[in-house]
RNA sequence: GGAGAGGUGGCUGAGUGGUCUAAAGCAGCAGACUUGAAAUCUGCCGUAUCCAAAAGGUACCGUGAGUUCGAAUCUCACCCUCUCCGCCA
């Protein structure tokens, strides 16, 4: 959500930003209901003012004047409800366009039209030299470590039991992962695996409809979350936060849901693209003095993480045109998985921070009081610490060996009590 | 799941149809007194929105609908909290 205010003030950096994130709002629409919004509330407001003023009256009134002030109240009470229906009509067309505007956009962000736009801004880490590299399907095979066509019976395509020394590993990565981010002073939350809708909206998912990508509950206002930012971003919904208690920073653990649809294909690829994974999500509440410095905060850790699990990854500045909604600016980690690029291997994305700036904070209505007293809205972030899974894919797929035996990440020994998978 | 009680400003808490633009206390801010602090005294002290600003208007007492000339107050539904019972890892 955007000020409307700004909106009105600012609308060519508006037209401009909407144009290169390629989002279709209607931006003329939007200011005419917007106009029009105005216009019938004044119209409204004094209507109630008039409500309000022969209410007033009747408290002093004679006996003979009370006829006239309730027949003058029953009539008022018939335009105000008229009015508010109006009203109510072009607030919600107001609404439904003022909520589509995407966040504007950080000025180092590449304007762009798709993936092929963002601009890879860093390379880092070796990549070993395999004669015959194997996908994780491959290895997971070998080792029978992922069982895919019995999670379709039991659940569906896309699901996967994980087994064994997978199953424990995955364990590993979760415990290590939040130890790290704890180490760091983030807080570890175990959260919700379900939310309301009205967070969801708040932190900027579509729950129902043709578009979305989130599992809801029949007969219920709850989806499954599809990222632990949905339950930490709504943690203080409607809260007013005290500047000096911030930044607020959180480790979320959670389950994640993702219909995925129509992602069928040749990079959704075992492990990469499923209905279901754990992750480790990093959530940041901050004053907007300090967003910026968090987020390259978050990349820093991001790619820590992949380094300590001696992953060569590439950092990519994200497009225009590829951002979310909520993004003010957005960095992806790409590690090097052996199973894309036609077995000739190729980066996939595995981690992902966003500066959220006080978009997401403007719809969840979280703001913070100044030591001066004053308010605003604060800023929030998200950064993934680890995402089981996609994860998973990158440390079975560089750390094989060419017999097919797996390497277990140094870092990751303490958690799993064995050095080697095969 | 059943029965009961309850949700009011940053906090505690009064208020059951019209001076509620919500009492009082605590906390906070400014000032007085004081060498300084405490105590005491005085004043200020919710949010959003409209207006260039001020003045002012409107809305908000868990949420939503309703009754009424008028709703924090009455009615209904829902959400949440607490107590007890049942069930259960």
């Amino acid at each position: 959500m955007l000020d409307m205010r700004y909106v009105r003030e600012n609308t060519d950096a508006v037209r401009e930003n909407i144009a290169n994130r390629g989002v279709s709002v209607d931006l003329d629409a939007l200011l005419e209901l917007d106009a029009g919004r105005l216009v019938l509330l004044k119209e409204a407001e004094t209507l109630r003012k008039e409500r309000n003023e022969v209410a007033d009256a009747m408290k002093s009134a004679s006996k003979e004047e009370r006829p006239g002030l309730i027949e003058r109240g029953k009539k008022l009470k018939e335009d105000v409800v008229a009015k508010e229906k109006d009203l109510e009509i072009v607030e919600k067309g107001w609404r439904e366009e003022a909520l589509k505007l995407p966040n504007m956009t950080h000025p180092d962000t590449p304007v762009g039209k798709t993936d092929n736009d963002n601009r890879v801004i860093d390379t880092v880490g070796e990549i070993r030299k395999l004669e015959n590299p194997r996908s994780h399907v491959e290895l997971a095979q070998m080792h029978d470590l992922i069982d895919f066509e019995r999670a379709a019976k039991v659940t569906g395509a896309k699901f996967y039991f994980l087994k064994g020394k997978l199953a424990i590993l995955e364990q590993a990565m979760l415990t290590w992962a939040i130890r790290e981010m704890a180490a760091e002073g983030y807080l570890p939350m175990t959260t919700p695996d379900l939310a309301r809708d009205e967070v969801l909206v708040g932190v900027g998912f579509n729950p129902r409809g043709p578009e979305a990508q989130i599992y809801s509950v029949e007969g219920t206002d709850l989806s499954l979350i599809g990222t632990s930012e949905i339950t930490l971003g709504g943690y203080h919904k409607d809260e007013i936060l005290d500047e000096a208690s911030l930044p607020i920073k959180f480790a979320g653990i959670s389950h994640c849901y993702r219909t995925e649809a129509g992602a069928y294909g040749r990079e959704s690829y075992g492990l990469y693209r499923v209905h279901q994974f754990s992750k480790v999500e990093m959530f940041v509440f901050c004053t907007p003095e300090q967003s910026e410095a968090i987020h390259m905060e978050l990349r820093r850790l991001e790619e820590r993480m992949f380094q300590k699990l001696e992953i060569p990854y590439q950092v990519v500045d994200i497009c225009t045109g590829d951002l979310g909604g909520p993004a003010y600016r957005k960095f992806d980690l790409e590690a090097w998985m052996w199973g894309r690029g036609e077995g000739k291997g190729g980066y996939g994305e595995v981690t992902s921070t966003s500066n959220c700036t006080d978009y997401q904070a403007r719809r969840l209505n979280v703001r913070l009081r100044r030591k001066d007293g004053t308010l605003d809205y604060a800023h929030t972030l998200n950064g993934t610490a680890i995402s089981l899974a996609r994860a998973l894919i990158a440390v079975l797929e560089n750390h094989q060996n060419e017999d097919g035996s797996i390497n277990v990440p140094d870092v990751l020994r303490p958690y799993t009590g064995f050095d080697k998978i095969g």
